[in-house]
DNA sequence: ATTTGTGCAAATCGTTTGCATCTGA
DNA sequence: TCAGATGCAAACGATTTGCACAAAT
């Protein structure tokens, strides 16, 4: 998998993908995964936590999720979908594809083409 | 304006509601007010530029944006749109309401509710 | 007079970087 | 061997905060 996308299968990377992927459809921030990591015996940086999940990110294994204006969040499910955001509980939950359709697109600007589309329904505990 | 939200009109508040409504649709980092009102002579330090951004937002007078992990914006339009972030330039525009439509929409975990949709379609100049 | 806002500088938080050291191919 | 990866600590950028002073009501 490593190999794959050109990066060397090193002890931490292949250790972090490990836990990545061990569960399916995680939505982990980088301390998250370094503390779990610490919590295994897993002797890794949080230096290198962050350059892993950027390249995990530019090469298509991990989805960046950001929330807010400041956290990051890397989800192991890349395929196209949409997120709840859980404001008391600072969490990400996947929405089901088949549970929101975006109808009508807007049209771009001239000569530019879409990146990505994030859509983000922030859901609190009702009062 | 200030006074029906519950906020001292401040000569700094004054001024910098001034400058953000001054124009309609605007879309600001605390950083590009803070040039703004400095370049027109308007002595405010940026801690109270984020302070009062920040309480308009809660206010709802305007409305906040936050693009990746980093950087927030505010919108001046607080009615309900979504939003291009334009990658190459790092700059917020409007969609029209009327160009998008979310068809179906996610069905809520039990006892939640809507705080926010946030929809953010991000484009790029065509290679 | 009392409450609330302001400015400054220092503190915080998440994240990135420089650089010496290690490690995988 | 040697490009590329790691770890540490220091650097960073955006934002927040503590506190003395100033301005609104």
């Amino acid at each position: 998998m490593l190999r794959n996308v050109g990066l060397r299968p090193t002890r931490q990377r292949v250790a972090l993908a490990k836990l990545l992927y061990a569960h399916s459809d995680r939505h982990l921030t980088a301390e998250m995964l370094y503390m779990e990591a610490t919590n295994q015996n897993l002797p890794v940086s949080l230096a290198t936590i962050y350059n892993t999940l950027n390249q995990f990110a530019r090469m298509g294994l991990l989805r960046e999720v950001g929330v807010d204006g400041s956290l990051t969040y890397f989800d192991t499910n890349t395929s196209n979908h949409h997120h709840f955001f859980v404001e008391d509980k600072n969490e990400i939950r996947d929405i089901p594809t088949t549970d929101i359709v975006i109808g009508k697109m807007a049209e771009l600007p001239d000569g530019y083409e879409i990146a990505r589309v994030d859509l983000m329904i922030r859901i609190r505990r009702k009062r």
